[in-house]
DNA sequence: AACTAGGCT
DNA sequence: GTATAAGCCTAGTTG
């Protein structure tokens, strides 16, 4: 039993005794039989929406051209940068170069959208034909007989995070225009429901518990929404008048702190100036001395040691970090200071899989012995399906819905103890969209 | 294979 | 003066 929080009394947190390596090895099982199961997609549905999207695309693919007045490849970057920024001398001062010359990136030419009546349609573009090619196309493709997909998880040897490969199904979208459309076809199989359960902002709870923060930590303790505490720190406002756009600021901050981002970084996200981006992240600090004093002390000790470590002691070693070369050595502080956090939260997430399939396994056992289900229905039981970074989903039967949601919520919020509450949001429905 | 772009946490 | 936010996977173009 170790505790996170080095400056404050021992034992406000309880970590189970298991080292990262054990966790690593016994999470493996549970993966593979998660990628045996598989997920049932609505193939129809897909399909359906593949037409949908694809009429929109030919729609704009034609008006772009029309108004390009020229026959380009719009999937080429540097056709499309050449005929917009040399030919038809778009305004280029605020365009990111690239190394073979100026960005075509959304966030690019966002920037312009008024500048040529083609820009916000090349952007819709974009977007649909991501849809289509990464999502619409390729998954019917990859179902099994019975519509299921089986995906390949791997875990990550830099953090410890989970990924998902052919498909990816970390990467489903759901936001923008078609984006809740096509997370509602992963859907739960004939009489099952999906059971969904997220933690709620992990990685600031981790940090707030790591720097023992006063601020941020009160927050949590008190169940305050901790953006918004944020920003009635940072506008000097009380909780109850922070508007939408405030909070907004204080949600990118505290996330730009966990990724270590400069005002730069900060001025892009936001669309402000630098000096007030640089404001901001001054009084940021100002605001969470405890943050601020994590940081300096997590970079330095990675200096002395060569190393950062997870809460469950997984070692990420920093070559870089004495570097006379500052790019290279501010890219790897920033991985200082994010790799202990991003790689706790997959720690606690993967120690939770491991927990929850025990419970279930137990559970399907009783269930067996007193016959409530046919014994040979290999999906009449709860099963986990997906694991998204800081999420779990399960597919069970409808009956079991509620009991398995109150488990889910229950091992994921127990299977360590931090200095702050750890919560869960918890959600049951017929496809994914819905669960959340 | 490198580059550019873009989907998710 | 220069580059500038962690991690992953996939797709299309280019040479």
């Amino acid at each position: 039993m170790l505790c996170p929080c080095e400056k404050k009394n021992k034992d406000c947190c309880l970590v189970p005794d298991i080292s990262s390596e054990q966790i690593f090895r016994r999470v493996e099982p549970v993966l593979r039989e998660m990628e045996k199961t598989g997920v049932l997609i609505d193939v129809d549905r897909i399909k359906q929406l593949n037409r949908q999207v694809g009429r929109r695309i030919d729609k704009l693919k034609k008006d772009i051209l029309s108004d390009l007045g020229t026959e380009i490849n719009l999937d080429s970057p540097s056709q499309l940068a050449d005929l917009l920024f040399n030919q038809l001398k778009l305004p280029t001062e605020d365009i990111r170069r690239t190394q073979s010359g100026y960005s075509t990136a959304a966030g690019e030419l966002y920037k312009i959208k008024h500048a040529h009546p083609a820009i916000p349609k090349i952007l819709k573009y974009r977007e649909f034909t991501k849809l289509v090619s990464t999502y619409l196309e390729p998954l019917p493709k990859l179902v099994d007989e019975r519509d299921r997909l089986h995906t390949h998880y791997a875990q990550d040897a830099r953090t410890g995070r989970i990924s998902s490969s052919e498909p990816n199904l970390q990467n489903i979208p759901i936001k923008g225009t078609y984006g809740a459309d096509i997370r509602k076809t992963i859907v739960a199989g004939k009489g099952n429901k999906l059971v969904s359960a997220d933690y709620s902002q992990i990685e600031l709870r981790i940090i707030a518990c790591f720097s023992g923060d006063r601020q941020m930590m009160d927050a949590f303790n008190k169940n305050i929404d901790v953006h918004t505490r944020t920003a009635s720190l940072l506008f000097h406002k009380p909780e109850g008048k922070i508007s939408k756009e405030e909070r907004r600021f204080a949600k990118t901050i505290n996330f730009g702190v966990l990724y270590g981002m400069s005002p730069f970084g900060l001025s892009q996200a936001l669309n402000i100036p630098q000096e007030m981006a640089a404001k901001f992240i001054f009084e940021y600090f100002h605001n969470h001395q405890g943050i601020k004093e994590y940081i300096e002390e997590t970079t330095y000790r990675a200096r002395k040691t060569g190393a950062v470590e997870t809460i469950f002691g997984f070692k990420r070693k920093l070559f870089n970090i004495k570097s006379d070369n500052r790019i290279l050595r501010e890219a790897d502080e920033r991985m200082a200071v994010n790799t202990p956090i991003q790689g706790s939260a997959a720690e606690i997430l993967k120690l939770a899989m491991i927990t929850l399939n025990q419970k279930l396994d137990i559970k399907n056992q009783k269930q067996k012995d007193s016959s409530a289900l046919p014994q040979n229905d290999m999906d009449a039981r709860p099963r986990l399906i997906l694991t998204v970074h800081d999420e779990l989903v399960v597919e069970c039967p409808e009956k079991q819905a509620k009991e398995v949601a109150k488990l889910m919520e229950e091992v994921m919020e127990n299977v360590v103890k931090l200095c702050v509450p750890i919560k869960v949001e918890v959600g049951i429905g017929d496809n994914w969209a819905a669960s959340k």
